[in-house]
DNA sequence: GGATGGTGACTGTCCGGTCAGTCATTATAG
DNA sequence: CTATAATGACTGACCGGACAGTCACCATCC
């Protein structure tokens, strides 16, 4: 979707642009950013934007979808399909918090796109960004079920619902202002938020999870 | 915090204004929303708005701790005390959706508060919107952990934080773009999103919290 | 007639996008 | 191997539109 001159350029140059807009994307959010500060900060003149995008909202559909796959790759890339669904959503939590904390700019832009204005741009990214993990979740539940590793009566496409929300909370606390200050009014944390607490969240947010979707009482629950 | 002005003019016309002045906001978001639209909208002229407001951010301000109270008012106004954790649960997510449907402008600004460049607000909102919620979660579950109600070993901090999460993420479905289309990703909805599909979510959502929170029945029999 | 509220043209600023011109690199000619 | 030509990436001054906030003037009511 660039123009072609994008590819042309020297990679570093490249990703130093791709960068540092992805980062003023998600401080700034779309509108408020301006282009001239971007190129300014990625050592480029404006005009040079210009050859290597049509406009600056091809720019911003470029960054969110190289975000999106610099995600996933973060988050899925370790997983082995041997594992049961209990041990591949631990991973998934654990890893998603790890990219989030190294790169929080991908996850800003994503919450972005909820927000007013936004309208137009989650028309086109929204399904590509939560179809994968619905699929994902969706499967993983379903083969849990029929291994007699997560409650038959489970309705699978909305636990897939709200373990993603739960899983969105989350991630979001470690990088949006109001759901930090969010986090620290119900966890009743004073100083800043400590790797430590987050990883106390976040292990028992796993545990509930666990809680739920495992059988009930009988037997052959075994796992871990 | 507005001008004396703000007071002393029709309340036909004052409402109208805060009214329009939500809508545009949510719709649009702060800094796309044009203070001159917004007075012709309000059918008065852009000059007024600047005899009852020092400013733009003033007015945005006031609109959402307004849009704050009349949700309170919405959520817990009919709670009957008298009534157990579970009721009073089922009683907010049953008037937020409510509310959250007929004016679904206060819910979208709340959303836009954790966007990018809404920190300033974010610091000056956030704490506000969320305290009166968590001291309320926190309050009716520790109630009923002593009522043996809700299993006595839930961590009652982490236990709100998650059921207002699930919460959000529900009510942010109903209004905002990105989290419908979520939505209907994960139940796999192909039509517009009908008032059944909906209450059969929120039902469902409430068993979910009613099963987390309901002491293991056999084991730990502390009453009964 | 003084005070208070209402008005919209005006101003300064900001920003997305343009484009005429520059210059480093590469291709071609001698 | 040098000289000349061609290429296209690079640049930033500039343009047009948008928008927050101002203010000089008007309307209305006591």
């Amino acid at each position: 979707m660039p123009k072609q001159t994008l590819q042309k350029i020297k990679p570093a140059k490249r990703d130093k642009l791709l960068v540092e807009a992805a980062r003023l994307f998600a401080q700034r959010g779309y509108a408020a950013t301006d282009m001239a500060e971007l190129a300014s900060r990625a050592g480029v003149a404006k005009g040079s934007l210009y050859n290597y995008f049509e406009s600056k909202e091809e720019l911003y559909l470029y960054v969110c979808r190289q975000g999106l796959e610099l995600s996933r790759q973060a988050v899925y890339g370790g997983l082995d399909p041997a594992w049961d669904v209990y041990r591949q959503l631990e991973h998934i939590f654990r890893q998603g918090a790890a990219f989030v904390r190294a790169r929080p700019e991908y996850l800003l832009l994503y919450l972005n796109v909820s927000s007013a204005g936004m309208e137009p741009f989650a028309e086109k990214l929204s399904r590509q960004v939560e179809k994968h993990t619905a699929d994902f979740l969706k499967a993983r539940l379903t083969e849990g079920v029929a291994q007699g590793l997560v409650r038959a009566d489970l309705n699978v496409n909305q636990a897939a619902f709200w373990i993603n929300g739960l899983y969105i909370i989350f991630m979001a606390s470690l990088v949006s202002r109001h759901f930090q200050l969010r986090l620290r009014e119900y966890l009743e944390i004073k100083g800043p938020l400590s790797k430590r607490a987050i990883d106390g969240q976040l292990t028992s947010t796993i545990a509930l999870i666990h809680s739920v979707l495992r059988p009930a009482a009988p037997a052959r629950t075994r796992r871990r």
